[in-house]
DNA sequence: GGTTATTTGTACGTATGTATC
DNA sequence: TGATACATACGTACAAATAAC
């Protein structure tokens, strides 16, 4: 048999490889999810009772369980009346996933840091100018008070700073440009910390920020646009000039250690 | 006591809700990998090492495991010499999980079909210029590679509409671009189908292809720019005037029949 | 090439939490 | 207020797979 170079003999050349059985439970429940066949807020029979259906363990359901509870699919409630039920689904937690995701990726060069700032660029642009378009009178009262709640000096100034952009992307109206942009920020962030005491660089982005505020309250959605870019190139270029954050030391002792 | 309507005495006012082993088990893993503890291709002790250091059983370690496997930070090799290993990060996992992610909201109504349509326009716009300004020579070839194998007639003409925009993101040279787009430009896919027949609409888009591609080789930024929102105003008019893809019937009998 | 040690996979029993009566 | 029923959470024992000897 000459037939080894190609991955085995011809009559097992379309197999695949054995999946475990939790992998299969799960593949399954999330094509009922996917296809419509179980819907937001049902409620799956109990864990023992999908176990029989299967032909399974109870452990084998509850790690299907689990894989589809990581990507928020379903969620558990203990207790006499609990159960097992189909997620209302929520973007917060695909925006969660985006972020780490990208943060590993921005670790291991991936991503580059270039990238990162070119990207939110890209997105923050428009996002400002849709804002001044679209932006309805609470998002505006929203705004405002991000600007001025920033208080003079207090490492609580990075909130203020990542709560205006926040909002800003609320109100462009476009939930979708929000999910994408706000991981994309929050990587960033976790790359550059500007310490509270450089106070000209902070009066620098709160001075961008008001700015910004006048633009989208005044409607000028081509105003907004060029101001935010010029805030984002002020950032990038100090970002550039910080080097990247300092690492945490090196861990002490075994990460596992036996007991 | 009248504290219950604020949610409890004022001693318990900070605590928070019991969470299960299970996914304290999981957040203290994800964070010694997101930290840099744990770093891709390590191994973590057998499950029953992990169990023992963190003083629960195996079977709470594995729904932990289940849990990073599904964010796709760890995955298990059975045997001997297998083990749970750290993954190597490779974007393409993450841009799985975002479109599949961005698909149920879009199900749901979380996400809507004008949100998908100006975000990609937003996206692949400055793409477009970016491409022009920064492709390489190979980048150019498979570019027009996927312009002219455009088949005259066959339902795999959708592969090659799909291969010129993914090729266009690849040559404006940002990776996350890539990554955030091509999950946007696949949902809508998946919620609207062009039928082969149409040949009027395929071939306005594989003209549309060819001016753009002209424009690429150019090194024309402005003109590719306003060449792709062209292409992208009409296609979204196409899929505003079709209405939805079909839903599939529905099942007949119990989800989880009883054995 | 079989034996064996080590690892993940699976089954099942017990503990615990929670709504209802 | 306590008893109870039923759900998930957790623990233990065994089976299967895999690579080295």
């Amino acid at each position: 048999m000459a037939d080894r170079a190609d991955g085995g003999p011809a009559s097992l050349r379309a197999v695949h490889r054995i999946r475990p059985a939790y992998e299969q439970v799960a593949d399954q429940i999330r094509a009922l999810i996917v296809e419509g066949d179980l819907t937001p807020g049902d409620r799956l029979p109990s864990e023992g009772e999908v176990a029989s259906a299967f032909g399974v363990s109870r452990g084998t359901v509850r790690e299907a369980i689990r894989i589809l509870t990581a990507a928020n699919l379903l969620y558990s409630v203990r207790g006499a009346h609990g159960g097992t039920f189909v997620t209302r689904t929520d973007p917060s937690v695909l925006r969660d996933h985006l972020e780490t995701g990208l943060g590993i990726l921005s670790g291991t060069d991936a991503i580059s840091l270039d990238e990162l700032l070119d990207t939110r660029m890209l997105l923050e642009v428009p996002a400002a100018r849709l804002a001044a378009q679209r932006r309805t009178d609470e998002q505006l009262v929203a705004l405002r008070e991000a600007v001025e709640a920033a208080p003079p000096d207090a490492d609580v100034r990075y909130q203020h700073h990542r709560r205006f952009h926040t909002e800003l992307l609320e109100a462009s109206g476009n939930r979708l440009l929000q999910l994408v942009t706000a991981p994309v920020f929050g990587v960033i962030r976790s790359r550059f910390v500007i310490p509270p005491s450089r106070r000209k660089i902070w009066g620098e982005i709160e001075a961008d920020h008001e700015e910004i505020l006048g633009l989208v309250e005044a409607g000028d959605g081509d105003g907004a646009a060029e101001a935010m870019r010029r805030h984002l190139v002020r950032l990038n270029a100090f970002y550039q000039s910080m080097g990247p954050r300092p690492q945490a030391p090196a861990r002490r002792g075994p990460i596992f250690p036996v007991r």
